[in-house]
Parts: structure tokens; C-alpha cells; sequence
DNA sequence: TTATTTCTAATGGTTTACCATGGTTTTTTC
DNA sequence: GAAAAAACCATGGTAAACCATTAGAAATAA
């Protein structure tokens, strides 16, 4: 894909360690010229500007999701390779994140001649997945039932609904009437097959939705 | 307490990223020589033939918990410093961590500046806490409502509406009338200070009552 | 054994959550 | 630019949760 020897890697995540650990392994490869940010958005702006080939991204940031970012970053560019680095090891988000464009994903325990390699796969155009990832997405036998997708609204009114907010709190709060908030909380059981909001509120968070 | 300039700097990681971050961010400090383990195990087996003077342990390692390498290491040898460092920003495992005799404790998400400074606290004589770890062991002091003592009846009755379970069902379960399963959640109710069924499994959750 | 707490149950009422259905507008996607 | 998805709002109704208070029986502690 680029058979240029210097490529612009930059790396997002909200961890100093990982960023240092992550800077120290890939200069050792020599190829790369290394950026590095702690946030998504400012990350964002550097691609407004200037040219990534790679990126790696975390997917917990403190300023939004590594998911929403992924799908942001192909849509200004799209040849920009965009590879996942995360702890969360959940089949959905992982799934979730190639849905969204991205072209990798790699777990923070790989160790480092995995992500070399895993790298070199996305340059190469193949898909960059580590190998505990490959063996969480292969294991579908064991998650049986499908995981309800989520729209932004309902994600921000179930986290109301979870810190235990009411309706009208949280109609208040979104600047939406308790009507459609009721709509939504009726939309959310039904996606989960709950019978009350207790029983939905424990099955997100068993499955890290929150 | 160690006036030597070449400190033998032991760090147990199971997570390569974490282990190269922070050996490059040490070197940089010069005055450590660094030794590095993915296995408590070898870590411990290190210090029976070997000096470390500072430890800097993972709380999540895949052969055990940082929680006993800390005791079993504070056993064999008193004089090394051993501070903890994880994501795990619970406050009963910080507490836990320095009971069993740890000398400080840094959540993964500290920058450079901070990790190495509060390494010098700790040679220093003093005890390592990040920031965010001196917000957390303070937050509950403000958060010092007393936790309200449950009944047999209302710790089962809490249970069961913690997976879900509507008044009739717990009624049906337990035997009594509805009307009895209700005056248990109003009392929960009351003793939590909680305006619903949802916060109050939140507040129990997180004080592990559940 | 008395005193206290806990468990039980009731009356009667208010509020919030849940159900079914249908419609409009905005946003996203193809 | 059409089709689909998401977000919004509404009516009208049922079920469940929440509130205040009282009170007897049973278990437990003083």
C-alpha cells in the first residue's frame, strides 16, 4: 500500500505508560515517524492538517469512544489505517470497531513483536487482529445471544436510567420531553427482552454497555 | 534511606506495552538499574538470590495477586520498597495494598512526571500515592455515610430485586405477601436515603452489599 | 423477663414505570 | 435525492413501585 519507508504513526491514548511503552517499541522498528496524543479530538485536528498513515487507537478515552472516533477519522481520511489498541476484550466492541472502519485490533497484553507484526499486516492491507483477538472473535459459540446496538440517544438515557435518574430527571436533563424519554426506556426493554429497567441495567454493565 | 546513586529497580508487568513504557521512562532517569517480569513468581524467585531495593508491582498479574506478592515479598525482604501500580483505583484494594505492606500505590493513568517523583517519595522514606490515589483514599472521608445494616430478610429481598425480580415474584419466593416485600424495599429505601430501586442496587453494588 | 428489633401484614393513596400504537421531523446512509 | 434509521412527541390505559402509618407476632438481645 505504501512503499514509502517513513510513515506518519500516530498514536491516541489517554495512558502515559502505554504511550511511552508503545513510542519505545516502534521506534526500535526505525520506519515510523511517531506522533502522539492523549485525546481523541486533538487527534482529529492533527488529520484536519496533516497526513496519518497510521493510527493507533485507544478505544477508552476521557474525551468520547475510540468506536466513534474510528468511524470520524475514516470519514476525513479514509486511507488512514486505524488499528484499535485496548484492554477491553469484548466481542462486540471488537466487532463494533471493524464495523466502523477500523482496520485492526489489538489487545494492550499482546506483546511487542505481535503488534510489529500486526502493523505490518494493516500496511500491507490485511487486517490487523492479535492474536487473543482472533480467538475472541472465533469463540461466537460461547456468546449466544446477540448484543442490542445501541443509538447515542438511547446509550445517553440508559446511563441516566443507571445512576438511577427518573423520567422526568432525565427529560430534564436532555432537554427532550418525558414522553420521548419514555419512548426510549420502552425501545431499551424491548431491544434487551427485560421486564423492568433493574434487570436491563444489570445485563448492560454485565456486558460493559455502560 | 538509600544513598546510592544506582538503585536496582524491579518492575512485574504482565503487560508488555506497560513493562516497555515504563522501563523507558526510568531509564531516562538514570539513576536505576531496571530488571523486568511478566510472572510474580520470578519476581520473587529474583529477590531470594538477588538485591531489589524498589519494586514496582502489578495488581492484576495472570500468576497471581500483587496484593500476596506484596506480603510474600515485604517477608523476605523488609527493606525493598514496593509499590503497587494498576488501573484498579478501588479503594479496599489501595488500602489492602498498604496493609500488606506496601510503600505506595500508582494508578496506570499517572503521567511521567508523577510516577518518578513518587518513586522518590517512597526512597525517601515517604509513601507513594498518585494523585488520583490520594483523591480516591480522601473521596471516602466526604463519603462517609455510614453504611445502613440489612436484615437477613432485607439483604435476600435486596438480592432478588437486584436480578430483576418484581415485588410479586420475591413475594412468591420468599414465601410472604407482597405487601410485606414492599414494606421491605420502603424501609431499604429509607435506610439507603435512595429515591429508587435502581439507585439503591447502584449504591449496594458499589459497597460491595450485594 | 422485659425491651428491642425484625418480620409480617394491612389500608389507602400518589407517582412512576410499563404497554400498544401511531405519527412527524431530523439525521444518516446508500 | 430517495430510503432507512433515529429522534421526537402524543393518547390512553394497566401494572408496579413508592409513600405514610399502624400494628400484631416472632425472634433476639438486655
Amino acid at each position: 500500500m505504501y512503499k514509502n519507508n517513513c510513515l506518519n504513526l500516530v498514536i491516541v491514548d489517554d495512558h502515559p505508560m502505554i504511550l511511552e511503552g508503545l513510542k519505545s517499541l516502534l521506534q526500535q522498528a526505525g520506519k515510523y515517524q511517531l506522533f502522539s496524543f492523549t485525546k481523541g479530538l486533538a487527534a482529529l485536528d492533527f488529520i484536519q492538517e496533516n497526513t496519518a498513515h497510521i493510527i493507533l487507537l485507544d478505544i477508552v478515552l476521557n474525551d468520547g469512544s475510540g468506536l466513534d472516533f474510528c468511524k470520524a477519522i475514516k470519514q476525513k481520511s479514509p486511507k488512514t489505517i486505524v488499528i484499535g489498541i485496548s484492554n477491553q476484550a469484548e466481542r462486540s466492541i471488537i466487532f463494533r470497531f471493524l464495523e466502523n472502519g477500523g482496520n485492526g485490533y489489538i489487545l494492550k497484553n499482546a506483546d511487542a513483536h505481535e503488534i510489529i507484526q500486526c502493523i505490518d499486516n494493516a500496511i500491507n492491507g490485511g487486517v490487523a487482529l492479535s492474536k487473543e483477538v482472533q480467538e475472541i472473535m472465533l469463540s461466537a459459540s460461547s456468546n449466544n445471544f446477540e448484543l442490542p446496538r445501541l443509538t447515542k440517544r438511547e446509550q445517553q438515557v440508559l446511563e441516566s436510567i443507571a445512576k438511577g435518574n427518573t423520567s422526568a430527571e432525565i427529560a430534564e436533563k436532555l432537554f427532550i420531553s418525558v414522553i420521548t424519554v419514555e419512548t426510549h426506556r420502552r425501545n431499551l426493554l424491548q431491544k434487551f427482552n427485560a421486564k423492568n429497567m433493574i434487570e436491563l441495567v444489570k445485563v448492560a454493565t454485565e456486558n460493559k454497555l455502560i
